[in-house]
DNA sequence: GCCGTTTTCGGCCCGACTGTTTTCAGTCG
C-alpha cells in the first residue's frame, strides 16, 4: 500500500469512528495522522523497510497507528477498518460527504432509518422521513436534497489553474465597491496547491458599518447560482462551476492575522499558535493577544497586539513572514526559528525553457512564434523537444521532420547570432534554440534511437512515459532506470509520475530510487508546468532536493501562449522548497548547456 | 489516539451560521 491508500484509510476509520459516537480527540488523532502521511515526502513503505522504529516518530503517529500502519504494509488490509466498514457499509462515507451531513446526522439517519447509501438518503428526503426526526425540518430536508444535486454534479478540487482566474474575478468584483478598503484571495489558492476545493476570500470594509453592504455585493457577484450561508460576517455561495466560495469580512486591524488564518494550512496554523502560546500570547483570526498582564483576580486581560498585515503578525511572534507555499508543516516553522527559510525561486529567475512542443510535432505553434513568446517571457533560451512517435504502438520515427526541424533551428540561431563566433550572449533579444528531442518509453524501458546520424546533432535527450500505466511497482522503477540509462544523451526525465490530475494517478514508481539515480547520474527530474500534471510533485521535489538531485521547471507548451503555465511550474517548486540554485533553467544559458553536457 | 522546555496525565481551537429550538445542537472551516 502506498502513503495515499494508507492516509485513506486513517480517514475512513476516522469518518467512521465519528459516526461510531467515538471520543473525538480519538477521531482527530486519525485525521491528523491521515492528513501528516498525506504531506510526507517518503514513502511509508521504504522508511518502514529501512528502520521500522523510525514509524513512531513520524507526526502524529505512536503506537497504536504504527502497529496498523505495518499491518496494511505487510497484509494490505486494516482488520479494525474493515469491521467499521462491515458495521456501518461503505455507502455511510457518501452519506457523510454530503454537505449539511455531519457524523451525528450520518448516525441519525442511520439508526432511525438504516439509511446507508446516498441512494436510500435521497428516497427518505423524497418521501419527508428525515423531516420527521429530532431537530430536523422541512429547511434541513430541502437543503439535504439541493446538497445530493450538488454532490453529484461536483464533488472534485479545481484545478490550481481553474480557481485562480476565478478568484481574481471575484477580488475584482469586489474591489470595485467603494466600501472595501482590502481584499484577498487565501485558502489553498493563496499556498497554490496543485488543486483547490473552495474560493475563500477575505475583505475588510473601510468603516465597520460597510460589512453588510460587502456581503450583499459579494452575492451579486455575476457567478453566484446560490447563497448558503449568509451573515453579518460571513457568506457563502456557489458558483454556476458548481465550486463553492467564502467571504469573511473582518476589520481592518484584523486583515493580516485573518489572511493567515484562513491561509492556512490548518497544521501550519496551530504550529504558529502553539509557538505563540508558549511565549504568553493568544493568536485568532482577529489578531495577537497579550495575556501577561493580570485583572485583580489574577485572570490575564486580553491586549489586542498586532493583526492588519501578515508581516506585523509574524513579527509579533518572533518570526520572519513565512511565504504561503511552505506554510505545509514541512518544517518552516524550525526553518523560521532559525532563520533557515529558503528563498523561493520566482518566475523571472527562470532563463530557459527546456521542453518546449513545436507545430514539426504535437505543438500547434511554429518554431519563430515559440521564440517570441519565450523572449517576451524573458526567456533567453528555449529548447524545441518534439515527440515524433508516441502511444501504445510506436509509429516510424519521423526523420525527414526532424531533419527540417534540426535545419530551421540552426538558421534561426544564426539570425540571432548564436553560430558560435558571436561574442555576445544568448538573451531576450538574442535567444538561443537548443535542440532536443522527446522520446517516448518503450514497456520495456527501452528507446527508438535511430538514426543515429540525426541524434549527434541533437543537444540532449528527454525521455517521458506515454503508456503502460500500470506496471508493478519494481517493473515501473526498472523501465524507468533503464530509460534514463538508454544514452549518454539522456538528461531529462519528463512528468515522472506520468499523472494527469483528476484523471489519473500517478504511476507506481520507486520515487526515491529514481531521484537518487538522477543524483548520482547528472541528469534533471522535469517539474512539468502543465496545471493538469504538476509533476513532480511539491514533497516529490523536496526530497530530489535533500538527495541533491537536478531539478527543472518546464512549461510542456503545446502553443506559444502555453508558455505562461511557468508561473505554474515555479509555484510547485516553491512548494518543494526550491531556491533558484536548485534549478538547472535558472543558469545563464551557455553555463546551463555547459551543466548539462558535462 | 497522540503528545510533552506546564511531560506519563490531562489536554487536544473555537467562532460563525443555521434550523429547530424556547436556549442550543450540529456543521463547517
Amino acid at each position: 500500500m502506498d502513503n495515499q491508500q494508507i492516509a485513506n484509510t486513517f480517514q475512513e476509520i476516522g469518518d467512521l469512528l465519528e459516526i461510531d459516537g467515538a471520543n473525538r480527540f480519538r477521531v482527530l488523532a486519525y485525521q491528523n495522522a491521515a492528513e501528516n502521511i498525506r504531506g510526507l515526502g517518503h514513502e511509508l513503505k521504504e522508511i518502514w523497510r529501512d528502520n521500522p522504529d523510525e514509524l513512531e516518530s513520524l507526526p502524529g503517529i505512536g503506537e497504536d497507528l504504527r502497529l496498523k500502519i505495518e499491518e496494511m504494509l505487510n497484509t494490505g488490509v486494516c482488520q479494525f477498518h474493515l469491521k467499521l466498514l462491515k458495521k456501518y457499509g461503505r455507502g455511510l462515507l457518501d452519506v457523510l460527504a454530503v454537505r449539511s451531513i455531519g457524523p451525528k446526522k450520518a448516525a441519525l439517519f442511520y439508526h432511525q432509518l438504516k439509511i446507508d447509501s446516498l441512494d436510500k438518503l435521497k428516497k427518505a428526503a423524497l418521501s419527508h422521513q428525515l423531516c420527521q426526526l429530532p431537530r430536523m425540518g422541512e429547511k434541513s430536508e430541502a437543503e439535504i436534497l439541493r446538497a445530493i444535486e450538488e454532490h453529484a454534479k461536483y464533488s472534485h478540487r479545481m484545478l490550481l489553474s481553474e480557481a485562480l482566474p476565478l478568484a481574481e474575478q471575484i477580488v475584482t468584483h469586489l474591489r470595485r465597491l467603494k466600501e472595501v478598503a482590502k481584499v484577498e484571495y487565501a485558502g489553498s489558492l493563496r499556498r497554490r496547491r496543485e488543486t483547490v476545493g473552495d474560493l475563500d476570500i477575505l475583505a475588510a470594509p473601510r468603516r465597520p458599518a460597510d460589512a453588510a453592504a460587502i456581503i450583499a455585493h459579494f452575492q451579486k457577484f455575476p457567478l453566484v447560482k446560490n447563497v448558503i450561508a449568509s451573515g453579518p460576517t460571513k457568506c457563502s455561495v456557489i458558483l454556476e462551476s458548481g465550486a463553492q466560495s467564502d467571504l469573511r469580512v473582518v476589520e481592518k486591524r484584523s486583515f493580516g492575522a485573518a489572511l493567515h488564518y484562513f491561509t492556512g494550512s490548518k497544521d501550519h496554523n496551530i504550529e504558529i499558535r502553539t509557538h505563540a502560546q508558549k511565549v504568553g500570547k493568544k493568536i485568532n483570526e482577529y489578531g495577537i493577544f497579550d495575556l501577561s498582564e493580570k485583572d485583580k483576580n489574577g485572570h490575564p486581560v486580553e491586549k489586542f497586539i498586532v493583526g492588519d498585515t501578515e508581516e506585523k503578525f509574524y513579527r509579533a511572534v518572533g518570526l520572519p513572514w513565512i511565504p504561503p507555499t511552505l506554510r505545509e508543516t514541512r518544517g518552516e516553522f524550525q526553518a523560521a526559528m532559525h532563520g533557515e527559510l529558503p528563498v523561493p525561486v520566482e518566475l523571472p529567475d527562470l532563463t530557459t525553457d527546456l521542453n518546449v512542443n513545436s507545430s514539426y510535432g504535437d505543438g500547434k505553434s511554429s518554431i519563430a512564434e515559440l521564440l517570441r513568446a519565450a523572449g517576451a517571457q524573458g526567456l533567453s533560451c528555449l529548447a524545441i523537444a518534439d515527440t515524433f512517435s508516441s502511444g501504445e504502438l510506436p509509429t516510424l520515427f519521423d526523420a525527414n521532420k526532424l531533419r527540417q526541424q534540426l535545419d530551421e533551428i540552426d538558421a534561426l540561431n544564426r539570425q540571432h547570432g548564436n553560430n558560435g563566433k558571436n561574442k555576445k550572449a544568448p538573451s531576450p533579444t538574442h535567444p538561443l534554440l537548443l535542440k532536443s528531442l522527446k522520446l517516448s518509453i518503450n514497456t520495456d524501458g527501452t528507446l527508438d534511437l535511430s538514426p543515429a546520424d540525426l541524434l549527434k546533432r541533437l543537444d540532449f535527450l528527454i525521455v517521458k512515459i506515454n503508456h503502460s500505466f500500470n506496471l508493478t511497482e519494481p517493473r515501473q522503477t526498472a523501465r524507468l532506470i533503464k530509460a534514463l540509462s538508454a544514452h549518454p544523451k539522456v538528461k531529462i526525465l519528463s512528468c515522472p509520475n506520468a499523472r494527469l490530475l483528476n484523471e489519473r494517478e500517478g504511476i507506481a514508481v520507486n520515487m526515491t530510487k529514481i531521484i537518487v539515480h538522477c543524483a548520482n547520474h547528472k541528469q534533471y527530474l522535469e517539474i512539468n508546468s502543465q496545471p493538469n500534471r504538476l509533476d513532480l510533485t511539491d514533497t516529490q521535489i523536496k526530497l530530489a532536493i535533500e538527495k541533491k538531485a537536478g531539478l527543472c521547471v518546464n512549461s510542456d507548451a503545446l502553443d506559444a501562449q502555453q508558455l505562461e503555465f511557468l508561473q505554474y511550474g515555479v509555484w510547485t517548486a516553491q512548494r518543494g522548497w526550491a531556491e533558484k540554485k536548485h534549478l538547472l533553467n535558472t543558469q545563464p544559458p551557455l553555463k546551463l548547456l555547459e551543466s548539462l553536457l558535462s
